[in-house]
DNA sequence: ATTAGTTTTGGACTGAGGGCAAAAAAGTGT
DNA sequence: ACACTTTTTTGCCCTCAGTCCAAAACTAAT
């Protein structure tokens, strides 16, 4: 169990060698994302609002949008923090001789667990990726490249049909995790992630129609 | 070519038998409605104010959000019509004697169809079954059943695996036409949809591991 | 210390959406 | 036609996201 996702660790490292204006807008940025973070989680990210970040973190609202052009923009730094652990993880794992079918099953697993934990959090954030401003989307999609992890996998396991790219492939097993989270919390929170997930790898895997 | 898809309908009949009051409603609904999706058509659905709509429909913004709570609620009730055409399309077909699994590669063909016409109000449409918002979502949800088309197909071909029930996989294949049809308006709008759509159900139907 | 360039600040503005009290319209009974 | 009740509309106020802008503050460079 990985408390560290809990925590919103600086994102940037204020390095010697910067001047002091660059090094005081990486603080500023650290502040004002840390801060959000923690009031997202405490509060829920419909009730934070842009001001109370900016008080919170002692900036003008103005400043808040300096940084961060939407309020989703700061989740996304958070939703690329989640990824880049998952892909730790998952390299952690594959030092233990797992081959790459298991580590898929792995990484999903890992998916899971991180969608429950942060069950308020996902949403928002799984919600930029499909967000209908292409813009918006396409930033979402560069934060947190799960395909970029899927795809190696995919390429791995010689299990793959040829027929279709690999990275097409890739991109929608990404997006049946998105939609299966999404689902999940729309419709049957109750219910443990999990096993919805499970279900809906395996049908991208195995496909609808019988063996 | 089905150019009544463009057409906004009116929603409802205002029969006799109503009272004044009822029959006013109707209008009144009938109007925000038509007058609503012609705006959007006209001048893009973000373009549009809802004071916009008010306005051209002659009443005030205030009863523009007593009739629909929010701006995609108008675009539910296309949806909700474009979704019974769908059906009606697929019934046509059916009596022409073609079996289930190819009455489900046609209701595709028809979404790709009615997906490049609309393809400026698909995105905001589609965004709404995934809403965080609980409610939202299962009002986008119920307006557009796309799910309860394809499991009666489902359920007819007989070559559908047995270890999931039929509802889930419905459910599945409507959201891979979902996230296909945003994926494709985000990042590849050049291309057909049809294309893109062809192979997601591929995928979803055969699976990713070779056969 | 002066100046030039960058960033912050705060205020004004637009649009979505919610809330509310007063006005208008419709329904009802006489 | 009249008063009386109920439903709906209207217009106005509010909050919040997000944009824009000019003035102030700050940093850098000479």
């Amino acid at each position: 169990m990985n408390l560290s996702t809990f925590i919103p660790k600086p994102l940037l490292q204020d390095d010697v060698k910067l001047s002091l204006r660059e090094r005081q807008k990486i603080r500023r940025r650290n502040r004002i994302y840390q801060v959000a973070i923690q009031l997202f989680k405490e509060n829920g990210f419909d009730k934070t609002t842009a001001t109370d970040i900016a008080r919170t973190a002692h900036v003008s609202r103005g400043t808040f949008f300096n940084y961060y052009p939407y309020k989703e923009a700061v989740l996304l730094d958070y939703g690329a923090y989640i990824v880049s652990n998952l892909h730790d993880v998952i390299e952690q794992r594959r030092a233990t001789g797992l081959d790459a079918a298991a580590l898929l099953e792995e990484l999903w697993l890992e998916l899971a667990r991180v969608t429950q934990e942060e069950r308020d959090l996902i949403p928002p954030l799984t919600y930029e990726l499909i967000n209908p401003d292409p813009v918006r989307a396409k930033a979402a999609y560069e934060s947190m490249p799960l395909a970029k992890i899927i795809e190696p996998l995919l390429r791995e396991t010689h299990k793959v049909r040829e027929d279709v790219s690999i990275e097409r492939i890739a991109a929608t097993i990404a997006y049946t995790f998105l939609m299966t989270a999404l689902r999940w919390s729309a419709f049957h929170p109750n219910r443990p992630v999990k096993d919805e997930l499970k279900k809906a790898l395996t049908l991208i895997l195995d496909g609808t129609y019988k063996r």
